[in-house]
DNA sequence: ATTGGCACTCTAATAGTTCGAGTGCTAAGG
DNA sequence: CCTTAGCACTCGAACTATTAGAGTGCCAAT
């Protein structure tokens, strides 16, 4: 058990190493803060926090800064999480208020929790997974070619064209979109592949080419809705934030353009509505994310589903302030997208 | 009029900058070109491109680095366009012939041209002036809210949900839907404005504010049209171009994130239809691009629209290669849109 | 016009020095 | 047993000095 001391010298070192970018030493500590102390036993509380491997020196005798370790516990037991200002709030219920679609209100947010933040700030689409079909359409787009479109009852839109192998008549198509329609409205996403298939053996041999191909696409928009999609804003903070990674930003900015990684990361950490979950440094499998912190926190959409949202930053990030904001803006999120 | 072995010496100047980053002596260019003069013969020559703001010493005594005119006059006279290699070529056909939807021809393409060049690759949404429309629809997707489509015939789908302020029937909407699609099918997006205007006296007057609202919204949608978009890639290069752009890479960052900065920049540049057009350091309008270069070349959807790409990176850079690269992709693009 | 020669300049690299913040340890005091 | 003052020690950051070398500009000779 760590003495209740020692640890308010470690919430000390965090919060000052957070403020001031520098080592800090013990002197410096008992200036700037009022434990009842002298530096040499500061001192003594340091080496220890330095064996429990908590704090570490960059170099023999010089200040010391927080592991990875040393902020997990900061987080889990120290970080008062610090409320949101009134003004901060304020922005929140403006921004929020006129609610369009989901990509409006989703692009909206993730503008608005970088900026709250200062990092990187990221919000995963609604992996509609009990969502139902509520549009399905089957649109000639040119000779061969054909434009599928499906809309969920949680206000997602999606299309994608695809072309046939040879022409086909336009009333073909019709009654096509006909069949599919007749089984695919109103039925849960994760139905739709054992629904579709029950209608084949109806379909006449001619038209078992174009069927099949229409099947194949609707399945894939279909499966689109699980792998999910992630949206971004906030990278120009990383300009400033740039010297809080030591070595370079490449392997934040590559993550951001291959949002495959993103998404097994933030898939991973699978946080609950309204809990902030927080992977430090090296907690991140990725090796070359050993600087950089990230944080999500689930919402919900419509009640229901939930996905996350958060920012990644440096490992070196005002955890309480940051928090604050996810669960803020997570809070928010959902009880816009609860109507 | 700048004498033939001068101009030699700026060309070398440049290439052997671009190459090694360092500041160009003129002895280390005799040494590693063949001009059939000596070391003090360079110096004059350097001397008077000096004079001519072509090129820059950093320091007193130290090697000469291209100013912006000389990047332009490289860029104007000098830079032989490099034929691109063949497995580039190969490169950029294999990328390219599974054509699917717009949105996913572009993506690729840019993705493409990110890797080939190593900069920050970017690609204009074609802004359809002359495109028409193939297809229009209204779907109800809750209680008061509305799905409008849009879908023309160059391949671009858009859509938008709004709310309507009351309750409507279901067949008032498809009343309004039919109203609607007689006019708009067809026509071009240039005149939809006009068109639906023209039928407003026929509404009844109790479906008069549904028509406004959906009327609205429609121009909305086709206003986008014209207020392009662009999509980005190969952002994670900048981290290792990031040297090559004293101070920060922060206004080429936010740049990215602010489109429409970028959509400014690109349209005021306005290239044809395969020509590479090239905007180096100072000369874009934007204070904080001194030392970035824009480089576009305009591409065609269907033989006739025209759209921007091109790449933006430090103002040294591989101009011979990468001109060749964005003007090979715009033309391969060209081709795979034209079918 | 070209060139070799030469004095001059300035940067980058290296090394030496000092300063001070910070540490760890020990011995003494509550 | 915890705390503290004292002290020797370490090490990086900052400053200075020196040197080496690449490069320039200019001039007089070809």
């Amino acid at each position: 058990m760590i003495p209740d001391r020692t640890l308010e010298v470690l919430r000390a070192i965090v919060q000052d190493y957070i403020a001031s970018k520098e080592p800090i030493g013990s002197k410096s500590l008992v200036e700037r803060h009022s434990f009842g102390v002298s530096a040499a036993t500061i001192r003594n509380d340091m080496a220890y926090l330095e064996d429990e491997n908590l704090i570490t020196a960059p170099h023999t005798s010089s200040g010391r800064v927080p592991t990875d370790k040393g902020y997990r516990l900061f987080v889990d037991r120290l970080g008062e999480v610090k409320p949101i200002s009134s003004a901060e709030k304020l922005a929140i219920e403006s921004f929020m208020t006129n609610s369009a679609d989901l990509d409006e209100v989703l692009s909206k947010t993730v503008r608005l929790l970088a900026q709250l933040t200062n990092q990187v700030a990221m919000v995963q689409y609604p992996t509609l997974g009990r969502a139902s079909v509520r549009h399905f359409d089957l649109i000639p787009v040119s000779d061969r070619r054909v434009l599928l479109i499906l809309v969920t009852d949680s206000g997602r839109i999606q299309q994608h064209v695809f072309e046939l192998a040879q022409l086909i008549a336009e009333e073909s198509l019709l009654q096509l979109r006909g069949l599919f329609g007749s089984v695919v409205l109103g039925s849960e996403l994760s139905k739709v592949s054992s629904l579709v298939s029950e209608i084949r053996p109806k379909i006449a041999p001619e038209l078992l080419a174009p069927f099949e191909l229409i099947r194949i696409n609707l399945l894939d928009i279909v499966d689109a809705n699980r792998q999910e999609k992630i949206i971004l804003a906030g990278a120009s903070n990383l300009a400033r934030l740039e010297e809080d990674f030591p070595g370079s930003i490449t392997p934040v900015l590559e993550a951001i353009e291959e949002q495959v990684v993103l998404l097994k990361l933030v898939s991973e950490m699978q946080a609950e509505a309204h809990s902030v979950s927080v992977r430090i440094g090296q907690e991140n499998q990725l090796s070359n994310f050993s600087n950089a912190t990230v944080m999500v926190s689930g919402y919900e959409n419509q009640g229901s589903e939930i996905a996350q949202l958060g920012v990644i930053g440096p490992t070196r990030m005002d955890y309480s302030s940051n928090i604050a904001a996810v669960n803020a803006i997570a809070r928010y999120l959902t009880k816009s997208l609860g109507n």
